[in-house]
RNA sequence: GGAGAAUUGGCAGAGUGGUCGAAUGCGGCAGUCUUGAAAACUGUUGUGCGGCAACGUACCGGGGGUUCGAAUCCCUCAUUCUCCGCCA
């Protein structure tokens, strides 16, 4: 959530940073500092009722003290009119401070300066490629075929058992999965990131925290008999872990690394899209996430970005790396970096990771603050990134590294499955 | 799942419905003393919101209620501990 002090002070800066979002928010904004005026006025007006009623309630106290009971009771029939008015005036309040919350909850975060302008994903700007696409004088396959091939995932099981988008992994296929997690959670404890096991289950006020909810509660599997969700990403356990702290600068920046399945409902995902481990509603990922200090959080996003390139270089996939334009950027996010791997097989790429600065719109839902070195409380910068998802760096693997009769490991991962090779 | 006890400031721990934002101790910060440190002593020390400020207001696990007035009484939820049951 946006912070009011920014609205009140830079509302230029927000109206026309949104709109490289393709947004005008130039009512809202209005609407918002219109009623914050309002809010002011009434706070003052009920903090001076209360300050009269807590007056009158101690003058009574001193009163029934004394022993003085009729002057007391005289003074208690003094109070209803006045106890009317600060209820009214509460609900006044509390009513104006909700509609402004609904209003700034609207308004995604400000893309920074470096975000292009844009609707789509076309209009995202590829700022880094790196690897070759192989060519293949055999029959390449794509990974749903290699995958059933050499027996490694089984689709219609999955089926039968739950349901499309949740597959079996089995034989190499599945020491492969296990194989990546473990590489994957070595090289973020390389990289300094604390590994947490998180629950994979989180309740509301966490939902909130992060920014699933209130609106994004469709997308989230619910357990509705104990208001629970299935995690959608390790990111939601893993930053409100530090919800409502107030941590030391010295402590940070905070680096948290989890594996976790991560569920999503997809709906209204269909056709091509969804093929084969395109999207799934059940996925691995290992996550990293940070919070920092608002003046360094830029270069901590930028090493966040050389350790997923080291991943990709040490899986020897090709891939580049994508800043997305302002209509493709997450509602949360204020600069976005794609990572996409190059599907060889179906000839397009597929996203594999997700780096984001989030800046304060996360740390000022969940007031997430450190003290500066004046001592002034500000809100922390946390940051988020996908390190990686398995399921697409998989078909990466299977599609890129495929020959006529098997598919070879890359050899960073032999150590951690196992096998040099599935045929 | 059943029964009981508890939840107070960074921590520990008081608190009869009315000068309680909250005793006291520890810790923190500043100072005195000291060549320096420790000890001792003195002072100071929660957070949010509004306000230029004075100040006001809110916060004693969360939410609701009773009352002129709630940390204190009632309801409800959560969490922790003890006992019983069940169980990987």
């Amino acid at each position: 959530m946006i912070e009011i002090s920014r609205i009140r002070e830079q509302k230029d800066e927000v109206v026309n940073g949104l709109k490289v979002r393709g947004l005008d928010v130039a009512t809202e904004v209005e609407q918002i500092l219109n009623l914050d005026k309002q809010w002011r006025t009434k706070k003052q007006e009920m903090d001076s009722a209360l300050a009269e009623m807590n007056q009158i309630s101690k003058e009574i106290g001193q009163l029934f003290q004394q022993g003085k009971k009729d002057e007391a009771e005289a003074a208690k029939q003094k109070t209803g009119e006045l106890k009317e008015r600060s209820q009214t005036l509460k609900t006044e309040f509390s009513d104006l401070e909700k509609q402004i919350n609904d209003l700034l909850l609207n308004i995604p975060n400000v893309p920074n300066k470096l975000v292009p302008e844009g609707a789509t994903e076309d209009d995202n700007e590829v700022v880094f490629e790196k690897g070759t696409i192989p060519t293949f004088d055999f029959n390449a396959l794509p990974h749903w075929d290699l995958a059933t091939k050499y027996d490694i995932i089984d689709w219609e099981m999955g089926v039968k058992v739950t349901g499309a988008g949740f597959p079996f992994y089995k034989n190499q296929g599945a020491r492969l999965q296990r194989g990546l997690i473990n590489f994957f959670l070595d090289e973020a404890i390389k990289a300094g990131y604390s590994e947490y096991v998180p629950p994979f289950v989180i309740n509301e006020d966490s939902g909130y925290g992060t920014g699933q909810l209130p609106d994004k509660e469709g997308q989230m599997y619910q357990v509705t008999a104990d208001n629970l969700y299935l995690i959608p990403t390790s990111e939601v356990p893993l930053v409100n872990t530090l919800r409502g702290d107030r941590v030391k600068k010295e402590d940070l920046p905070i680096k948290l690394t989890a594996y976790s399945p991560c569920f999503r409902r997809e709906a209204g995902s269909y056709g091509k899209d969804v093929r084969g481990l395109n999207r799934l509603h059940q996925f691995d990922k290992v996550e990293l996430v940070m919070a920092s200090d608002q003046e360094s959080s830029y270069q901590e996003l930028d090493k966040m970005v050389e350790h997923v390139k080291g991943l990709l270089e040490k899986l020897e996939l090709p891939y580049r790396i994508l800043r997305l334009c302002g209509g493709d950027l997450g509602v949360t996010a204020a600069i976005t970096y794609d990572f996409e791997v190059y599907s060889t097989a179906q000839e397009r790429w597929l996203e594999i990771s997700s780096c984001s600065n989030v800046e304060t719109y996360q740390a000022n839902r969940m007031k997430l603050r450190y003290k500066d070195e004046e001592g002034n409380t500000k809100l922390c910068h946390t940051l988020n990134g996908s390190a990686l998802a398995l399921p697409r760096v998989i078909a990466g693997i299977l599609e890129n590294h495929q020959d006529a009769n098997g598919i070879n490991m890359p050899k960073a991962l032999v150590p951690y499955v196992g096998f040099e090779r599935i045929q």
